[in-house]
DNA sequence: CCCTTCTTGGACTGACCGGTCCAATCCTAC
DNA sequence: GTAGGATTGGACCGGTCAGTCCAAGAAGGG
């Protein structure tokens, strides 16, 4: 990695933040002169700060989108102690998806990127979600009020198969129901 | 459309063929000369039997690789009238997609399609499938063996869900547990 | 004040690729 | 067998786009 200066980060950042909106909105089809134009930069400046290239710039959008996926998801993602922040979460997620029915920008990105490095990004942000979700069934747990026999492993990544699945059919469809019926149905496995 | 002979016709499955199992293996990135050199076809032909060009022949790949979607669980998809009918086609899912790990060919083509067309093709074929799993549901009400009040849209809707969530997290990830947790799971409700 | 390093501008290139075109060939109906 | 349409081959075109290159600003340390 290049040295950068207070000046250098800035623009880099510029770039990342400006490249991530513009895909977000049209999806692929995004080309370095769209996020030239859209960051005002030069050519030059892309290459400077992604050596690689596009792959190395979409990889940075990829790292900040998927942050993003789960900062949305605050403060609820990280406080699921009572069944009621459980379904204000589910609210939260449900009203994420539903504003941004283009879609996911990750899906675009990895659909792009075949490379393991973007792999690597996807699956690590499964694993951390999977890791929140975990940690606040066993909250539930420590309440109680749980099922006996619960498998937090098995119903947190039932949970956030739903979410992905919800996600996936709202984008192709365009029909909310898939999400809002798995979701809240995966999460019933809680409560009882 | 133009009139087709019957060698024609050939021709022109050939290359939806060809296409279909290219874009299958290499995602997207394939170009026309690929699709030409793997069908032993020429440029015209190409454009004889799709004037309106690549997207009209990716078009009609997708609607193939629609019904090889649903033709690939048959016998089981239709006829899901016992429990163990129902674990059957579980079993032939979970094959099904752990065969095809490059990930299900439509959602490269879904990204790359943003025309209405081809979401049309995605929602017809879900629509389809959702209509399946709802009559196993029915048949399985019939035979007695369900929890009271068992809602088939929404089970059909979970269960689908579960399915097309399963399959996208496998493809991000490499990981069966998704799938396999969450069919499990989504079946889980049929029961009791 | 100068030298170095970071930063920026933007013209240019070369490959790739979808799409066009025309001529040659095959097939079939009459 | 011949005319007309279907079918095929492949050269060619033009646009797009990632990536290169060089030279000209800032910036700041000594």
């Amino acid at each position: 990695m290049i040295v950068l200066t207070a000046k250098g980060a800035a623009t880099r950042e510029r770039i990342v933040l400006g490249a991530a909106e513009l895909i977000r909105g049209r999806g692929l089809s995004v080309g370095l002169d769209d996020i030239r134009g859209a960051t005002s930069t030069s050519k030059s400046q892309l290459f400077h700060y992604f050596p690689d290239g596009k792959a190395d710039l979409l990889l940075a959008v990829a790292r900040h989108e998927a942050a993003r996926v789960l900062g949305d998801q605050q403060p609820h993602l990280a406080d699921l102690t009572t069944w009621e922040k459980w379904l204000a979460w589910r609210d939260r997620v449900i009203e994420i998806y539903d504003g941004q029915r283009a879609g996911c920008p990750l899906s675009a990105l990895v659909s792009q990127l075949a490379t393991p490095g973007a792999r690597e990004i996807i699956t690590e942000l499964y694993e951390q979600w999977h890791r929140h979700l975990v940690t606040g069934i066993d909250a539930l747990k420590a309440n109680g009020a749980t099922p006996a026999g619960l498998d937090e492993n098995r119903a947190a990544t039932t949970i956030l198969t739903a979410v992905t699945g919800g996600a996936n059919l709202l984008q192709a469809t365009g029909d909310m129901t898939y999400l809002e019926t798995a979701l809240t149905d995966a999460l019933e496995s809680l409560r009882n």
